[in-house]
DNA sequence: TCAACTGTAACTGTTAATATTACAGTAACC
DNA sequence: GGTTACTGTAATATTAACAGTTACAGTTGA
């Protein structure tokens, strides 16, 4: 799974746990422990899907703008990760004699297509609100 | 998905394809598109799990050991590619203060873990016969 | 006007993945 | 018994992907 997933959901979680819902990305960044710089970038995408709001400017940072309990992971699949498990490695060749050779693409393909799927459905039962309780079972612990 | 996982299941398809079971590896790296020594390298893992037995030396090669039906995609994927969804790149410190930083690595590695669980009970439920099957359903089209 | 932010693009360094080379070991065949 | 055709494996390029970093223009509040 790419990083941006991961700092994507870090993010949300943290910002559904601050009091205000919002965090500049300074403050994300030393949370999730990359460069404010990629946080810009990824919360960039969320704002593009809807998920958060900004604001420039001194003062400003980013807000959540759904409910937590609304938001899945595998909403911030599609929209971060999309095909991330499908490989970016082809075997054969569509254009060689080999029956097995000449199709294994195509069928490889409609395979990796259903294992998208599996993982977004997994994804579909997770939510933002959900990975919050998780981490405040963690703590109690 | 890492490309050891596609040579794998490829090699064996073509194996399970061909009339004697029977193929070297400049045989097999042809039809997958890749290099001998890859194809070698990947076969000796599977040989090493019984899915495959090998003859040295002249008109030598490899050989499926296992009937193609009763091979899942699942058992190749614990072979070759256990974890492979699982991100390699973690969050947050559980030194730090803050409730969320200090347990998301925790939670993201039951989220992913469940992944796995996820995606290998999909792999359960296709064959290398299967996969054979379906190069020859596109064979027809 | 200054200070604190976001939005982006460009660049760098590092790691991982793939391709390639090389050679020792082994077995069949004449 | 020598030659040829293989596997097994390690070492070494070469390339692509990824995370980190820098830089600066644009925006907003005080």
């Amino acid at each position: 799974m790419n990083s941006e997933f991961i700092i994507a959901v870090h993010s949300l979680v943290l910002l559904a746990h601050k009091p205000d819902g919002m965090a500049s990305s300074e403050e994300i960044a030393a949370n999730v422990c990359t460069h404010p710089a990629r946080v810009r970038k990824v919360l960039g995408f969320l704002r593009k899907n809807g998920y958060v709001t900004t604001r420039e400017g001194s003062g400003g940072g980013y807000r959540l703008c759904i409910d937590p309990s609304d938001m899945t992971l595998a909403d911030i699949y599609r929209t971060m990760a999309a095909g991330a498990i499908t490989p970016n490695w082809c075997s054969g060749n569509p254009d060689m004699d080999c029956m097995v050779g000449s199709n294994m693409q195509e069928v490889m393909n409609s395979v990796f297509c259903g294992a998208e799927k599996q993982l977004e459905s997994y994804f579909q039962g997770i939510t933002i609100g959900q990975m919050l309780s998780r981490i405040k079972a963690c703590q109690k612990t």
